[in-house]
This record gives C-alpha cells, structure tokens and sequence, in this order.
RNA sequence: GCCUCGGUGGCGGAAUUGGUAGACGCGCUGGACUUAAAAUCCAGUGGUUGUAUAAACCGUGCCGGUUCGAUUCCGGCCCGAGGCACCA
C-alpha cells in the first residue's frame, strides 16, 4: 500500500479550494447564517506564530462543521496593517512600510493557505488600503459630529531621547519600548475620544452578550465604575469651593484635612505666601517624576501644606489643605477630603505630618439575639469561641463567651496551649463545650484573631456562622479572668450568610479603637458615632441620609465616577489613519467634508518624528498647508495619525462588504450577517480592542448604522502556547516554533490535530514535538485503514461509531477539542484491529474533514466517491445504538468497590441485588452481617451498606 | 492589597445533575522484525505491600464537613498563573 504522501496530496487540495473557492460566503442566502471571526493578524516580519495555527484552526474546524450541518458561513480574514514596527522598520531602512507591509502580507497569505483554513479570500481586506481607511476616517467624522471627539491639552508620555510622543501601550516598565530611556511626561494636544460617555453601556450590556466570566469581570474592573457623592468644601477666605469626590459620604465628620494634587488648578491661587516656596518646589518635583516613579514611591507619602484652610460643610471645622501626589490628577477632581480614621493613604498621610484623626465609624455592632434570627441554632447563639494569641509571648489561648452579648462575661478557658496546634484544640473545646458536632476555626490574623465557625448539628443539618475579633488579651498567662475594662474586643456579630449588619452596641468602643488605630485606618462597614445627629446610624443609612441632607444644603449630591478615561486617539507617527481634521485661524477645527474623503497619506522622505514631537507629517509642508473647507482662508492639517486601535474597531462589518464603495456596508447585508456570532482573539485585548469596538458599535447602533448594539455575540479566548522550555515564545530566547517547518516535515493536517490535541483550547500549553508524532502515527493509521473494509459492521463498531458521531458532534460546539479528537483516535484504534464498512469509514471521515482536511478529501477521492467531503451532510447518531447489551456493575460495599458484575445491560434491580450477594468477594466483606440498605444506580453500580 | 482562573501519574491531560479516578497521547520498560538503527507492531506502565498471573491498603494541593459513596458539593487554609493597582 502507498504511504500518505502529505505535501504531494496538501498542495494538491490547497490548489483545488482556492479555484473552486468552496468556502465563499454568501450574501442574500436563504440559509441560516454563521459569522466566526478572528482577530486579523498584524503582519510582522516574522511571519506566522503557532499561537496564530491554534487559534484558526479552531474557528476553521467550527466553520467546516457548520458549512456541512448546512450552514451558510462567515470565516474571513484581512490584515491590521499599520503599526509600529512597520514603522520602525522603515526608519531604519528607509523602505516605505507600505512596500513592508505588502510583502509580509504575501507571506503571511501563504502560511495561512498552507494550513488549509477555509478562509473566504474574497472579502480580504487591509486596514491600509485608502478604500478601507477612508470609511474608518468617515466614522471619525461622525464621532466629531456628535461631539464624541474633542481635542484636549494633556500630559503623554514623551521619550526624550527619541524626541517622540509614546502610546501606553509602547511604553513598557516606564521605559521606551524602542531605545529604553525613562519615559517623561509632556502636555500635548491630543485628539480624544469620548468613550466615559459608553461607560455606563458597556458594563449594563455586557448581560446580553455570551463572553467568558472573566472576559466580562476584567471589562467591568477596567471600566471601574464607583457610587458615590460629589461634596463641595468651601476656601476659608476665598470665594472658590473644592469639589471632592468621595464613596463615603458617611465619613464627612472625620474628614480632618484636604489633599490637592498638585496639579490642581487652586494649588496656586490658595497657597499663602508663606508657603510658597515649599508648595512651587514640590510641584516641580512631582512633575518631574515618571508615571513609574509615583507608583514605585508608594510605599512612603509625601506632601506639603498650603496654608490654607476649607471648611467642613458638616460641622464647620477649619481644616486645612495639603498638596499631595498620592492624589491623581486624573481621577474624580484631583482632590480628596481626607478621612485618616477610616482611610488607610489618608491614615498614613496624617500620621507622617501629625494631622487630626478622628474616628466617627464604630465597627462594634451586634445583631439583636433574642429573639433568636432564623436560620441559627440555639448553641450558636449564646456561645461563641475563638482565640487570642499573646502577642509578646505568641502563645495562644481559648476564650469563651457565655451569655447575652452585650454585658459580655469572658473566662479563659483552656489556658495557654503550648506547642499543641491551637486551632485543632479549639475545636476541641468548642465541640464538647457546645455539643456540636464539629467546628472549624477558620481565620487568623497577627495579632488581632479573627475566628470564625461553622458548627453544624447532626439532626438539623443546619450551617451558622459567627465572627469573633479578639485582641491580645492581657496576663494570659496567669489564667485569670480579666476584668471587662480590660477586655479588648471590639466587634462581635452575627453574620447570616454574607450579612453584616446589626444593631450598635458600644461598651469599651473609645478604648478599643484607639488601640488599633496606631496601626491601621478602619475601612469596614458599622455604626456612625461623634457624627453629631449621624450617631447610631449604620454605613449604608448614613450615606443615604447626609446625602439628601448636603444636596438640600446645595453642597454636594450622587455622583458616579469611574476608572476609565476617555481614548487617547493621537499618535505622533506617520503609519497609521489621517486624522480628516484642519485647523483654521478663523473657525478654528473643522472636519473635511465626507466627499472628500479618504485623505491619504502622503509619501515622505523621512519617518523619524520631528524635534517638537509632531508626527513625521508635519514637516511635509505642501500636505500640511490646505484650505479651510468652511470658509476657504488658510489652514493646516492635522498632522497626528489614529491609533492602530482605530481601523480595528470597526473590521468585522467591513467584511460583510467590503467592496462598497458607498457605505461602509449595506444595511441590508448588515441585518443578515451581524451580529458576530464567536469571536476569538487573546486575553490580551480584552480592555483595549475589545472595549474600544465595542464603544464604536454602540456609537454606530446610535446613529442607526448598524442593526445591533452589541457586535459580538460570543467570546472566547485562546490559550498561549509556550515553548518546550514552559517560556513565551520569543526571538531573543530563541525557543520560536516555526509552523512552516512543522508543516514541511509533518504536514499541515498534523500540526492542526496536534495543536488541538495539546490540551484544553482556552489554557495555555507548552509545545513538545513527541506528540506531534503521536498525531502523525494516528494519522498514518487513518489513511492505512481505508483496506480494512468488511462487508459487515459488528455490533460493537455500530455502537463505538455512534458513540464518535456524538462526542466529536458535541465536543466541536463546546470546542473541546482535545477530547473530539481523542474520541477519534479510539474509533481508528478499533477500526485498526476489526476493520468496518466502507459507509461506516466514509462517515468517520467526514466527521475527521474539519481537522485534517486534506486527508479527508483524498481519502474520500480515494475511496472511489466524487466530489468533495465538504459537500457531504454530517453523519448523525443514534443514541439507542450506542448502548451495549452486556454491561459491568461495580458493587460497593460500605463505599468500596469489591466486585464487578458482567451482566445484560435489562437486568432487574432485584436480580441484580441478588446476584451481588451471593457474590464470593461481596459475601467476604460483608462479613455474615445483613445490608442495612442498598442502593442501586441503574446501569452504574450498586451500592451496599452494612 | 483587590479581582479572576487553576492545582489529578514521569509529562500533556480525561472524568463534574456526586457513582469503576487516570480515557487518549507522550515518555519509559520488555518483546517481535532488522546485520544494525530508525520506522512499525505486540505487551506492560499511579504508589506501597505481596504467596508479585491471587489479594490488600494508600492515592486527585492541605485540614475539616455533608454522603452508602466526594477529583466533583460545603467551610477554611496553602501554593501557582494572569489582570488591576495610591481610583478617594
């Protein structure tokens, strides 16, 4: 027999789908239709990554599957062409990045073609091509339109050395990603791009897309959004008011001092002249520092007084205001009211400069216990236990509590425990003392103890939980009851599941928490005090009530703030969009009209940006100097280019038409094809890309652009494959993997099998050749079995063969395909040894096409048949033949397996029990004793209790 | 510090409405074929004990709980990966 010659046969398949092009989507297809989409690449130098194979693979396997269920498909791809590196390239060089690019495309186009992904070449498209920038520039315009693009003075990252404005994203560990000088911060003009205005939208909608948990969950802390109150202090001597923003409204009467940041635009205008000096010398000092610089400081706070004083709207306290870098500039109003009680920044903060702390939050609350709440337990209610370790002597011992909680009575107990393990013998105590069955001691801390138990009661099955915060207790060693003024513990409640709320009940409170103080701010939840009519109140009415009370006063009132911040569109480079703006004296920034649209970039001479920082365009002084399309007198253009964010925001749409030379697409192809039913790309784009599409789908849907608010209905993210070493793969560690080579000495229907076999889709994996030739070997053992033809299935190939159909149909849709293609391996491990029918093999191949794709069409040729497995229907199974006639109970014996039965998969429950316990092995076990009970689960075990 | 995910043989991993833990693949060991090697094929392969083709015990990060039965459910802890991070 001929051995499978896999380049010969590849190639020959490859030819054969690109001029019969049996993947073209249609448009205006009475079918049902599919829209899978990956991420485009951005084609580098470096040519395809396996990481790349993985991900296309699967989304081909799900295409191929789909198209033969009879669906009309949408698997396209294109390229994200501008760039950085492109750029860069060209710097050095001098060779147009758009020469560059083209040529990476080429190559890029071969590698994926020799993979065999069934991509729809037709609708290719290239973020560079003026045909495609043009409509990402015209949705600029829209976005200009409404408002939703400004321009805005504000600090960018600057690399002094490359005299060149930074994106985040190129500045990596406060260095230039390019020549790794420190990177500095230097206001600039920046287009921007109101995306704070969606914030709200795209957490609310996430509800209505199926993306992956922590897709959604990592979306929602980057939007970061808080509740809160906006609150208005009042300048002692001035007629300004500083606007805070703040979570705990609650904490107003704590609120000793302001912190400024010192870029605020007050600083100057407040600080006495006294002050003035210090004040100028720390604000030159904080702008000097880096982003890097702040956060690595942040161990030690440092700020300086102004000499002015505000005014506490609540209890008219002058207090006075400080500058501070721990206090962002970019976040809520770059001003805070500090409260250093129940803050731990502001607590630092004020206790390096010997500032007020007043406590106005007891945490000490207590849940009323009588009468008892529901779902607690009697014992639970009136004992509780915990420990208390001496903090100089680190010994532990017991403390119990008897009686109602608020006159508490405390006796040590078990005494100090040396050396034995405390929390066992807490448990210990607590069950024998409260006649529980069993207890667990569940946290601890240094030298506060934190104790908490679940005790369950052997009847009732019921679950209580309390907490008990200890402090140290004193003279622990001498056993002796300690008096109450000398008892430590602050809070003592109920808890009912995650509940934490109580009543207030405040015996030793002062004391208690002046204690703790010395080391930590108080951030938890309880009950307001020194808060003048406040006291008493918990957090949450608290809130609720000095907010209508500052908003009746005019002094403040709800606010919501959030950690995203609008999208910085500018780039100082030269290969990316045209931002279609210019700037005339006279009207100042206006939009060029759409009709003259694409504005397209100019060839220059030179990439490498000017000394002012201005994109490489704006020394091209012909492009630069235009007319005012208003009022026709002299403009410049705008010389910034969009970020490569910008051309990927929108693809997706582009190609479900992307030869329209009217519209960015047809509404009509639109209301087929949108939205992206699975979209694939890497956790690494989850709150950029992913996000800012998002923003831009939602602003589209707005305009009635697009028919859907949300673009992509599912979500799902690639695991990375790392290199044998278990590293990243990378050119200067030298472990890269090139596919080509895995494709040249094992073929392409090998490297997509194995890179699916791997393990799970979306966790990461570590390449290891030897299964690539585990894969091969399977492989080769498929093509050898096309001789092993019966004329007649046995009754455990039908069964085995139905049982593949269902686990390889099902495991595609979930995308495990690990294990679809385990299921395979062990349908050919069986066709290898008994052989089957030509039908039953030819349904095998079908259901192997989307993996290995070139096998499966040459064997089908091979095979006699005409025309192509894809144009095939998808084998179906059939659940009843997939039972077996003889099955194997295991029977348990008190919870081990101590015999199995072979028995006829009808056989009664009785029969069954019967023959278990005439069993020999059973018999020996049980002893001569009689089951109390037994437990059969049919068709899986059976299960005897003695 | 906060959020998210994970922890199963020598390795990648399988098994979840609780029901035979280790499928499939790799690696390893032994054998067949070969002058030999590669390739291929066959057998074995979690650990300990063992009368070693019988059988028993242990075993899914750790400590407990629920259950006839827990990798799976509950409580706590430890470790690892990723994301965010002076966000008021």
């Amino acid at each position: 027999m001929k051995k499978y010659d896999y380049k010969k046969v590849e190639k020959k398949w490859q030819k054969f789908w690109e001029k019969n092009k049996p993947f073209r989507a249609e448009d205006g297809n009475k079918k049902e239709k599919y829209y899978y989409l990956v991420e485009f690449p951005y084609p580098s130098g470096e040519g395809l990554h396996v990481g790349h194979v993985r991900s296309y693979t699967a989304l081909d396997i799900m295409a191929r599957k789909k198209r033969i269920q009879g669906f009309n498909v949408l698997y396209p791809i294109g390229w994200d062409a501008f760039g950085l590196p492109a750029e860069n390239y060209a710097i050095k060089t001098g060779k147009h990045p758009k020469k560059v690019t083209e040529e990476n495309v080429k190559v890029y186009k071969n590698q994926i073609q020799s993979l065999g992904i069934s991509f729809d070449w037709d609708r290719e498209i290239n973020t560079t091509d003026p045909e495609y920038y043009k409509w990402t520039q015209w949705i600029f315009l829209q976005l200009y339109k409404k408002g939703l693009a400004y321009k805005k003075k504000m600090p960018i990252n600057w690399c002094p050395s490359c005299k060149i404005g930074l994106a985040n994203e190129e500045v990596v560990d406060g260095k230039c990603e390019r020549c790794d000088a420190e990177a500095e911060k230097k206001e600039m003009e920046q287009w921007m791009l109101k995306i704070t205005e969606y914030a709200d939208r795209l957490i609310e909608d996430l509800e209505t897309v199926d993306y992956l948990d922590k897709i959604k969950t990592q979306q929602i802390n980057w939007i970061g959004r808080s509740e809160g109150s906006d609150i208005d202090f009042e300048v002692k001597d001035f007629d300004d008011r500083i606007k805070v923003f703040t979570t705990r409204p609650d904490t107003l009467f704590g609120a000793t001092f302001m912190v400024l940041s010192p870029e605020h635009e007050l600083v100057n205008k407040i600080t006495t002249s006294k002050q003035e000096k210090e004040v100028i010398k720390y604000q030159e000092q904080a702008g000097k520092k880096s982003d890097l610089e702040r956060t690595e400081l942040q161990k030690e706070k440092t700020g300086v007084f102004t000499g002015a004083y505000a005014i506490n709207p609540v209890n008219k306290k002058k207090i006075p205001i400080w500058i501070a870098d721990y206090v962002l500039a970019s976040y809520g109003y770059g001003a805070i009211m500090a409260v250093p009680a129940h803050d731990q920044r502001d607590f630092e903060f004020a206790n390096k400069y010997k500032l007020e702390i007043e406590q106005v939050i007891s945490p000490m609350f207590i849940d009323d216990i009588n009468p008892p709440q529901e779902g607690f337990d009697e014992v639970c209610r009136d004992t509780v236990l915990a420990f208390v370790r001496d903090k100089k002597t680190k010994k532990y011992a017991l403390l119990d509590w008897h009686g109602t909680l608020d006159g508490i009575t405390t006796t040590v107990m078990g005494g100090i425990d040396d050396g034995e393990d405390p929390e066992k013998a807490a448990r210990k105590e607590l069950a024998e003392e409260a006649g529980l069955e069993n207890v667990t001691l569940i946290k601890k801390s240094n030298w506060i103890t934190e104790a908490k138990y679940c005790a369950s009661h052997k009847k009732e099955n019921r679950h209580a939980k309390a907490h008990a915060f200890l402090f140290e207790v004193e003279n622990l060693d001498k056993q002796k009851e300690i008096p109450e003024k000398e008892q430590k513990i602050h809070t003592l409640y109920w808890v009912k599941e995650d509940e934490v709320e109580g009543k207030l009940v405040p015996p030793h409170q002062k004391f208690v928490w002046q204690q703790i103080l010395e080391e930590t701010a108080l951030t938890q939840g309880g009950h307001l005090m020194n808060s003048g009519k406040y006291d008493g109140m918990n957090v949450g009415e608290c809130i609720e009530n000095i907010t209508k009370w500052l908003d009746k006063q005019n002094l403040g009132k709800k606010a919501t703030n959030y950690h995203l911040r609008d999208w910085v569109f500018s780039r100082q480079h030269y290969w990316g969009e045209p931002i279609p703006m210019v700037y005339c004296e006279v009207c100042g920034w206006v939009p060029l009209k759409e009709e003259d649209l694409p504005l397209e970039l100019p060839m220059v001479e030179k990439y490498l940006p000017t000394d002012t920082g201005e994109s490489p365009l704006a020394s091209i002084e012909d492009w630069v100097k235009t007319t005012c399309p208003k009022c026709k007198g002299k403009a410049r253009r705008e010389t910034d280019t969009m970020p490569n964010w910008a051309g990927s925001s929108w693809y997706f749409l582009r190609y479900i038409d992307p030869k329209n030379t009217e519209q960015f697409a047809d509404m009509d192809k639109l209301k087929y094809w949108t939205p992206v039913d699975l979209y694939n790309g890497g956790m690494e784009h989850t709150t950029l890309h992913l996000l800012y599409s998002r923003f831009w789908h939602k602003f589209l849907y707005d305009q009635g652009l697009v028919p859907t608010s949300e673009p992509y209905q599912r979500r799902v993210s690639h695991g990375m494959i790392l290199a044998p070493d278990n590293q990243k793969m990378s050119k200067s560690r030298g472990n890269v993997i090139n596919p080509d080579e895995i494709v040249n000495e094992y073929g392409a229907d090998t490297l997509r099998i194995y890179e699916m076999f791997m393990g799970p889709y979306d966790q990461p994996v570590s390449w290891d050749t030897n299964g690539l030739r585990g894969v091969k070997k399977f492989l080769d053992k498929v093509w050898a079995s096309r001789d092993k033809q019966n004329k007649q299935d046995s009754k455990e190939v039908v069964a085995l063969l139905h049982k593949t159909i269902q686990k390889v149909t099902e495991d595609i849709d979930k995308m495990h395909f690990n294990t679809a293609v385990s299921a395979m391996m062990i349908f050919v491990n069986k066709i290898q040894e008994t052989g089957c029918t030509k039908e039953t093999f030819e349904k095998f191949i079908i259901l192997l096409s989307p993996f290995a794709p070139h096998l499966a069409e040459e064997l089908f040729s091979a095979l006699g048949e005409k025309g192509s497995v894809a144009e095939q229907s998808w084998p179906s199974f059939d659940k009843s033949k997939v039972a077996s006639e003889q099955i194997e109970i295991p029977v348990q014996v008190n919870g081990k397996i101590r015999d199995k039965l072979s028995v006829s998969a009808d056989i009664s429950e009785a029969e069954l029990k019967k023959l278990a316990l005439d069993s020999e092995k059973v018999q020996k076990f049980l002893e001569g004793k009689k089951p109390k009970k037994v437990i059969y689960v049919k068709g899986r075990l059976l299960s005897i209790v003695v």
